[in-house]
DNA sequence: ACTTGGTATACTGGATACAATATTCCTTAA
DNA sequence: TTAAGGAATATTGTATCCAGTATACCAAGT
């Protein structure tokens, strides 16, 4: 964490959300490992914040599962198992097949070019083995696909879910074999886009996850979490 | 909303919770209705607390979707349509697919015992046509079901629409050969349950939920809600 | 030594005070 | 008359203060 929580040139939005994201990042990370008692005067003070906007920040976070409240005795942070990581792609899997018939009703041919623009970006970053890229693009990639739903509520739950995602992405990334056939299967997801095969999608989108769910598992199995 | 967030007897918990639950109930229920501004003062002066618990609480809210945040602004109720009613009942359905197995794998005899001992008791509530406690006892049915699965965190997706279905299911109660349906179908489950039979409950669980939101849909297309 | 009681301390819970920003409405000049 | 400018107001954003509770520590008695 940066201690900081805002620098000089002035943010347009609340303090309480940087806290927020902040703090959410570091717990994702580890970097406040599980277990961890959060002070409020203590995170207040490494933030250059009062403990106002902090507490908001920690109602959220509260909320957001990633912290444990005792009575009087502040919050913790939440442990996080295997289990958890399985149950996060199993319903960003779940949540998926539930979006796609509305993604195939509302795609344009304009989001098709809007995402093939993307692919050759993705293409040049994996030949360059640029991991960082590559995931940032593959965020922006899935992200487009799924925002084309109007789904607002489903879309929330996957929202809620999208930290943990981007921290595991790098994971799956950084299989070798793994970022090879995931690229080939965003390339076979526009295509299959193109055409308005919802049936073929599912098939796709569903087995991409279940993939990427498995290399994670195997990822931190072996301790690089 | 009683205006009060807390009487003489003193509360073992923090007065945000205690505000949130209120102000989640008022504005899943309509007391609040879709759109209103959410002032602090205003709101903090009707329920005889400071700004403080308050803003915490909306903080939880802003994080459960029920309210929209602008900056320097406030708060604002957000709007719930019938796409609402659809999308929670979807997610249930979904997520209740999800847990089923571990729900299979943790039954035991034990809670198959109580599980009739409550149908026992639906029996009577069904007879008497007492739709209030029916109420009651149909989501302790529900509960007691899903929380024999250790998925917590899809449990945590499940438990943060609970209010909305609470809500809803006055609809589906109300009518009076759904109502007939379901109660069957209950006792259907625990059957299924007791024999372990993971596809049978699976096709079963996922009739009733559908059936339950094709009900409440239409009771709201009819204007009940 | 071990337990018990009490006190000090640390921290959360909640209220209030102050600052900053947005909105409203009125005034004034073209 | 209307548009622009600018107080006045309303409301949020943040900080600080006080009170209440739990925990830790220490001392005294058994």
């Amino acid at each position: 964490m940066t201690y900081q929580a805002f620098d000089s040139t002035m943010e347009s939005r609340p303090i309480r959300d940087i806290a927020y994201e902040q703090l959410k990042h570091a717990i994702i990370t580890g970097e406040i490992p599980a277990g961890s008692r959060i002070v409020e005067t203590v995170y207040a003070e490494q933030l250059h914040i009062s403990r106002t906007p902090l507490r908001e920040a920690l109602r959220k976070l509260e909320r957001d599962g990633l912290v444990e409240y005792l009575l009087h005795r502040g919050v913790v942070v939440r442990a996080f198992t295997i289990n958890d990581i399985d149950e996060i792609f199993t319903i960003r899997n779940a949540m998926m097949m539930l979006i796609l018939p509305s993604v195939i009703e509302n795609v344009t041919d304009e989001v098709i070019k809007d995402l093939r623009a993307l692919l050759a970006d993705m293409d040049k970053a994996h030949d360059k083995e640029d991991a960082a890229t590559l995931a940032t693009l593959n965020r922006a990639f899935h992200g487009t696909i799924e925002h084309l739903s109007d789904k607002k509520r489903i879309l929330r739950v996957i929202d809620s879910q999208e930290e943990y995602i981007i921290r595991f992405s790098a994971l799956t990334i950084a299989s070798i074999v793994r970022r090879s056939n995931a690229h080939q299967e965003h390339h076979q997801m526009v295509d299959l886009l193109e055409k308005r095969d919802l049936e073929g999608l599912k098939v796709l989108m569903h087995h991409h996850l279940e993939e990427s769910k498995e290399t994670c598992l195997k990822a931190v199995a072996e301790r690089k979490l």
